[in-house]
DNA sequence: TATAATATTGCAACTTTGTCGCAATAAAAT
DNA sequence: ATTTTATTGCGACAAAGTTGCAATATTATA
């Protein structure tokens, strides 16, 4: 199953990529330029993330956000993205910390996806 | 505002002792000996954390898990639970860590709630 | 360039999760 | 025993996300 360039695919990486952060559907949407339905939106991030070059972090408000995946690797399935996220309790904006965690986990246990989000207020709402 | 002992309450929060780990609403009302309505779950598990008896956290599926406050303070305000949890992929299982997690964040930057969560394998599902 | 193959889209319907208003019920205080 | 009010159950609702299907658009083939 070949991937296709459209116009949504485009619109919505460019929003992505001009914001910086991570952004949930809702978010997307009010910032693209022409209409697209929610469920083609949630398709195309959904095969980003399955190519690497978006990865999908559930925020404590139970909401999916996507950023652009910047320094963490390329590789189709085993991008791991055990960076820290905050999100502004006040302003709503989750971002990227680069600040990787590395955890010891249990005997036994295998780590296949890291959500790691610490929520309060940014240098802007605090 | 001053709490009642109910039915409802004592049976919640036996479910939850006796479970030792993380549960969804779904998980908590099927180990429920009576019916309790689903509202009525929720209400009694938000009115727990607002105590501190128990805290929730959101996993990477969206859902709100809800555990016994075990070691983590019992201050009513700023209980903070700044350790990790482990959801299990394959068996659904949501434990409490013992690993906590104290992250730096930027400067200005103030942090109200940690949702850290790693999923994958449990020992007996690897 | 025209045509065929199929990936992608839009629409509508639907599921799941959680919340809320309100009347009825039950726990605690008087 | 009676009053006060916290709690419950029911129903309706909202938000977030998914899915099936027909229509469309992109890419490959001739």
């Amino acid at each position: 199953m070949k991937r296709r360039k459209t116009h949504s695919k485009t619109e919505i990486l460019e929003v992505l990529k001009s914001s910086g952060n991570a952004l949930s559907h809702d978010m997307i949407q009010a910032n693209l330029k022409s209409d697209i339905d929610r469920a083609t939106i949630y398709r195309v991030l959904n095969r980003f993330c399955e190519d690497g070059q978006v990865h999908k972090i559930v925020g404590d408000d139970g909401k999916q956000y996507f950023a652009i995946c910047s320094n963490c690797g390329e590789k189709k399935q085993l991008h791991s993205h055990n960076h820290i996220h905050f999100r502004c309790l006040q302003c709503g904006k989750v971002e990227c910390l680069e600040r990787d965690i590395s955890v010891a986990l249990p005997e036994g246990y295998v780590a296949k996806v890291h959500n790691l989000v610490i929520s309060g207020f940014c240098s802007e709402c605090s």
